[in-house]
DNA sequence: ATGATTTAATTCACATGTTAAGTAATCACC
DNA sequence: GGTGATTACTTAACATGTGAATTAAATCAT
């Protein structure tokens, strides 16, 4: 509690301390349902009967190709989602199975109260303009990485 | 580009993929070093002969213990660090060795160049506000896990 | 239509993340 | 000064992160 790291200033560590302390509101919860949270990402993405390719999903959810494609072989071995056949056949396109589904809402009532926990512990307000904030920043990454 | 997901205003995404695209900044060129990211974080933590209990190093860089442990045997495999004799023999404290401080300095500056970039793109005040905001929101989140 | 190229996803190899269990040293207490 | 609880770290088992190589399918040029 009282030490103070050397360097706390910095903007990586910041992240990685926020990212650390926000998914720790919900690992519990989301592992007692017998999922990672990277897991749940993807179930999210996918709630309400959305059909996606791997690469929106990796792209929505930030997981790598790699990930997600054991993500997904260990979700469909649960048979929590399904393969969805497509006019590409290089894509694989995938959707919740009604038990995924049921899943997905059984998790997200309480995920959406410890989300709403957040927003009262630390501000409404500050936290919209910490989302805002946050995207800006990613903005500006993306896009200048021609060097001089 | 054009694509805006569903759930980009959650904080959880938003902290993740800021976090991606911070780290992707410095991933090269510390990979060219022959270090992952985490282990720059652990040289980082022990620059200018700073010695460290294994305890205090994992969260100063935000690196689990069981995670801590491998990464120090692969860099005193690498003579990078060296274990020093402590009273409390539970304890592991280490430091760099001259060779550890050597590759320290080398990756340094370029990696100070870099996150003066990020300043710059970004703004110095927005993103001193940025941090600010973020060890808030870890602050508000470490002290009330006590539900109602 | 045939072959070169590009694209989408997977596989591979190794490093880290995560939880639970294990081990050894210290501490508290009597 | 010996015993039980605590502490610091490690190990083990499995899931994900990461970059490079691979495979299969669509596209392009001709």
């Amino acid at each position: 509690m009282a030490e103070t790291p050397r360097y706390d200033d910095s903007l990586t560590i910041a992240l990685l301390r926020a990212r650390d302390a926000v998914t720790a509101q919900f690992r519990d919860h989301v592992g007692e349902a017998g999922l990672t949270l990277q897991q749940w990402r993807v179930i999210r993405a996918l709630a309400g009967s959305t059909e996606l390719d791997t690469t929106t999903l990796a792209s929505r959810c930030v997981i790598r190709a790699p990930s997600l494609t054991r993500i997904i072989r260990r979700l469909a071995g649960r048979n929590l989602v399904v393969k969805v056949p497509t006019r590409d056949r290089r894509q694989r396109v995938v959707r919740l199975t009604d038990e995924g589904e049921a899943l997905f809402t059984r998790i997200w009532e309480v995920s959406q109260q410890k989300y709403a926990a957040i927003e009262d512990a630390f501000g409404r307000a500050e936290m919209r303009d910490l989302v805002v904030s946050l995207n800006r920043l990613c903005a500006c990454l993306d896009s200048d990485s021609a060097p001089g």
